[in-house]
DNA sequence: CGATTGGTCAACCGCTGGGTTGAATACGGC
DNA sequence: GCCGTATTCAACCCAGCGGTTGACCAATCG
């Protein structure tokens, strides 16, 4: 798996096992066999799931003596938030850009606009 | 594809040519060809990405003749960002709170906490 | 030391995802 | 009505994901 940052991030969070981790990780830290008690899985499938989380840089691992406690790791969701709200303010500064013109001239609606329509 | 709206956001949003798009359309609506132009695909993997994208609420797509023009939908980003921010916010605080305990109780740090982990 | 607890590694399996090609559909222009 | 343009549908291929089981390490307990 040697995607970009982002694309790990998300795919990581598209899984909803993943995400009921990471809910549950945001309470506290928790073992391995914590995380896995709530799941109808295998233990060996946790194991994987923690690795695509880790992989996102959205858990870290220690270790004290035989288990292995996980951490969340909050920083990883800004890169997330960053490009989201960057989309987001565009499309929406576009659609009330779009409103006011809209506004402005309501008969040019319904027939065939001008030449070319590629270029907005 | 029949998963939670989260999950479909999410993996929607988690190949990068997708995300290109997101962010072309950012710009302004685009026609199917128009939206394929720069990636080295064919026209119906691009078709089959917006379907993934629609699905996901994240677009939709109307008529103009023969051209289908596709439009990004602001809102659906809110059930990330949402979610996001819950966890995040929740990770922050236990870290702040983390960082409290360590700072008044500077010796309980190395030797195995009294008994039990468990609880938080 | 051997046994037990906690977790990972490895191999395998069925399904889905992203890509392809080729045929079909939906319009507008003539 | 026919042709070209824009897009989708259908079938197929291969890689990767989420799950399993079985074997294997690591560390503590007796």
């Amino acid at each position: 798996m040697v995607a970009d940052p982002l694309s790990r991030v998300f795919s990581a969070l598209a899984d909803p096992t993943r995400r009921d981790m990471v809910a549950r990780l945001a309470i506290g830290d928790a073992t391995v066999s914590e995380l896995a008690a709530p799941f109808d899985v295998s233990l060996q499938a946790v194991s994987k799931h923690l690795k695509v989380l880790e992989d996102a840089g959205l858990v870290s691992r220690s270790r004290d003596a035989q288990r292995r406690p996980v951490h969340l790791e909050a920083e990883v969701f800004d890169l997330m938030t960053k490009w989201i709200e960057r989309y987001r303010r565009r499309a929406e500064a576009r659609y009330r850009r779009l409103d006011d013109v809209l506004r402005s001239m309501p008969e040019e609606s319904a027939p065939p606009p001008p030449p070319e329509g590629t270029a907005s």
